[in-house]
DNA sequence: TATTGTTATACTCTATAACTATA
DNA sequence: TATAGTTATAGAGTATAACAATA
């Protein structure tokens, strides 16, 4: 267990409100949402592993599987996504992103990056520099 | 209208990524929830700007006024906030905070902090270093 | 008549439990 | 008998519409 030092605090509540904040600011964004942020979410799973059943994408969500059930048709149902059989398992069902799908995700993502680049623009050029040298440190401790 | 780069667009987009992943799992420290975001929020919209009406709650939290009336009466009932009468407008009723509400808050804050303050011990000193200039920066953006 | 807040009711999202089909 | 997925049902959270009390 190592030392926490008073610096260490104040930067992880400094780093904390801000982050949340911003997260809210861009979340803002897409209030004109026509899907859920979990349908959106798992769209852009499956944009990133490619096909994949129902019970690994409830896995991938965080929910229940008769919840991705309604996540899955509901995205079906506006043709977002398409389910077909398994090739050989009866049981299993496989789900993947349609065209249409992915036009939603890069629709969605071009409208919060304008946002964000047009507020980026506001600052100094030197604090985009530090940004731009930070963020991977923000990567790497979302995913530790 | 300013010209937005390339190096623009592609560091709104890792920053937009790993901001919201970090925020995501900021959120989830509090899986232990026994209340919900927005009544945390609105506990901590409290502590910042004192006794408030429920329509202005309502305001803050961008939620209709209904939806807060079941919000502060959630927090009445488990004694994190106070609801009373206005003085002269026989209309209005104004929301404080309780002792209560304030140690909570406080006890949320403390566990979030704890877990980030972990992974930052688990950076170099000199990434440290870099974001605690960073968090300015990302507060100023949040704010913009 | 306008304003503040509440009650009545409905919709969305997600959960648990029970069920169907296949392995 | 175990596994994958779905259907049935319930609960939490928030919305709109209608209402009550006061200014």
């Amino acid at each position: 267990m190592p030392t926490l030092t008073a610096a260490d605090a104040a930067l992880s509540g400094a780093l904390r409100l801000s982050v949340m904040r911003l997260a809210r600011r861009l979340r803002a964004q897409r209030s004109d949402a026509t899907l859920s942020l979990t349908q959106l979410s798992t769209l852009a799973t499956l944009e990133r592993h490619g096909t994949l059943r129902p019970g690994e994408l409830a896995a991938h969500e965080k929910v229940q599987p008769p919840s991705m059930t309604r996540v899955v048709a509901a995205l079906e149902a506006q043709g977002f996504v398409e389910r077909r059989p398994h090739l050989t398992d009866g049981r299993q069902v496989v789900v993947s992103l349609t065209e249409r799908g992915r036009a939603l995700l890069r629709e969605d993502r071009r409208r919060r990056d304008a946002w964000l680049s047009l507020r980026l623009h506001e600052l100094s050029a030197a604090d985009r520099a530090l940004l731009r040298t930070a963020a991977p440190v923000l990567e790497r401790l979302a995913r530790s």
